[in-house]
RNA sequence: GCGGCAUUGGUGAAGUGGUUAACACGCUGGUUUGUGGCACCAGUAUGCAAGGGUUCGAUUCCCUUAUGCCGCCCCA
């Protein structure tokens, strides 16, 4: 048997209908924040996520999808959305448009070469933002309130936003600078990782599991106090639009970005659930000054977000989270011989056409197989044909909510689809019960 | 890249160094000569991740590989 790649998952079933609903959920709420969908190639040369993401991330070093193509060019398959996204801005010149600044969100598949377990897979799916142009606090505020408006659309409620702020890079050298020669004289009280971590990425010892309750780290420099004046305004400013936004937020001053890009703003969105893998944060992000110079545009402002769909699901699932998805079909449609048979894919197809939600049977199943069958799709009507009926140009139909019986003429069978159907209206509403939290999308426009 | 634990039918799983691998769900058929969801009956894995080894004999013991899960590194 051929197998899926390690880390890999195939998305089908129930699944599937959750992956699509949430597709919705984000592509109804970025319309209404005016952001534009794009979709860059899911496969770039291999130098545009050195530059971007940063050579000495683990990321990039170790952890890319690298091949060349039958043309000896070196690609990768993306592993982060953002470099993408900033490549086409530039070569689009999307810094020359009317309308400023750009806003887009991006939703696909990413890939990292990584051992799997909970919550990371070697094939992810993210959807993102990213805002160019602006440099204004505002919009590190609306992208946060962004990321938690659309956990909430759905519903999700053990959600932790952190912020931190980087500074801007002179802060960030200096800081980087303090950190190495603050902890140099103890590098022996720190773990392995730690000793790594201090020669590569020095912020990230701030962020060590193991090293967490050492006097050493307590008492370890914090990035607020190495702001200049004007980055520790900015931080204010964005605090205090997140407050006007009434986005719950803690400041956590451990928080550092992996990637090299950052500067300023940056943010994680953790689930506080019981019983929550590792993996625990579903969406993070930030500013990045000086990204697009870096990959040769006009120095540009940038801030965005990325949220792993994958461990979104995995989120709602552990806070067993119903997603309001119709398992339902308007109508089943059953025969027994050949004559019958013929009827039944003319009246599907006239059904679909007129906007009905109808299946039929396809394994010549008997009769009492067909019952079982409609029954299993939940199929609000069943529509049994019948020889004898057809021949009066009638069709015998079966509701599965009042069990009730009738003998309707063809001509008026559209009619009397419809009225049966909107019995189901309030059917739809005691479906829903359980977000009536308020939380649920489909609430949304009584409120 | 490192460590630990797993892998039995369509599904959830029990189990043993030795004749026919439990049980349940599902599915198909029947009881009902065209009416399901209940009930009863029958059928439904020549095979226990793959390959190799030990053995008279392995699904059961050992090794290797693959995949999955949990943690670390790293990261959304």
């Amino acid at each position: 048997m051929i197998t899926k790649p390690k880390g890999t998952y195939d998305i089908y079933g129930e699944e599937a209908k959750k992956w699509k609903y949430i597709d919705k959920v984000i592509d109804e709420v970025m319309d209404k924040y005016n952001y534009n969908f794009i979709r860059t190639p899911i496969f770039e040369s291999t130098e545009l996520f050195h530059r971007g993401v940063g050579e000495t991330t683990d990321i990039v070093s170790k952890e890319t999808y690298d091949f060349t193509d039958r043309g000896n060019r070196n690609m990768t398959l993306r592993p982060e959305g953002t470099a993408g996204v900033v490549r086409s801005y530039i070569e689009n010149k999307m810094y020359g448009e009317a309308i400023q600044p750009i806003k887009v969100y991006y939703n696909g598949t990413m890939y990292r070469y990584e051992r799997p377990q909970s919550g990371r897979d070697r094939e992810l799916t993210q959807f993102g933002v990213e805002v160019l142009g602006s440099d204004d606090p505002i919009v590190d505020a609306e992208v946060i309130s962004l990321a938690v408006n659309i956990f909430k659309m759905l519903g999700l409620k053990g959600i932790k936003v952190n912020i931190n702020t980087l500074g801007d890079r002179e802060s960030r050298d200096k800081y980087r600078e303090t950190l190495v020669e603050y902890f140099k004289p103890h590098i022996n009280e720190l773990c392995e990782d730690c000793k790594k971590r201090l020669e590569k990425n020095p912020l990230r010892i701030l962020d060590c599991k193991v090293d967490k309750d050492l006097d050493v780290m307590k008492k370890a420099p914090k990035t607020i106090d190495y702001l200049n004046k004007e980055s520790l305004e900015r931080f204010n400013q964005v605090k205090m639009y997140l407050d006007t936004l009434e986005i719950e937020y803690e400041v956590n001053t451990n928080i550092v970005r992996g990637l090299d890009y950052y500067n300023h703003t940056v943010f994680e969105i953790e689930a506080k659930i019981e019983g929550f893998g590792s993996n625990n944060v579903l969406a993070a992000g930030g500013r990045y000054n000086g990204l697009v110079s870096n990959l040769g545009g006009p120095a540009t402002c940038g801030v965005g977000f990325a949220c792993g769909i994958g461990r979104l699901i995995l989120a709602l699932d552990k806070e067993e989270i119903i997603l309001p998805i119709s398992n339902k079909i308007d109508a089943f449609i059953m025969y027994v011989n050949d004559e019958e048979k013929k009827e039944a894919i003319k009246l599907c197809q006239e059904l679909r056409m007129n906007g009905f939600k109808v299946d039929t049977e396809y394994t010549n199943r008997s009769l009492k197989g067909q019952f079982k069958q409609a029954d299993r799709l939940n199929s609000k009507l069943f529509i049994i044909l019948n020889s004898e009926d057809l021949k009066n140009n009638q069709v015998k139909i079966k509701n599965n909510a009042t069990k009730t019986e009738e003998i309707i003429d063809l001509n008026y069978l559209i009619y009397y689809l419809d009225e049966q159907l909107s019995d189901f209206e309030y059917d739809f509403e005691e479906e829903h019960d359980y977000c009536l939290e308020g939380n649920c999308h489909c609430h949304d426009e009584e409120e």
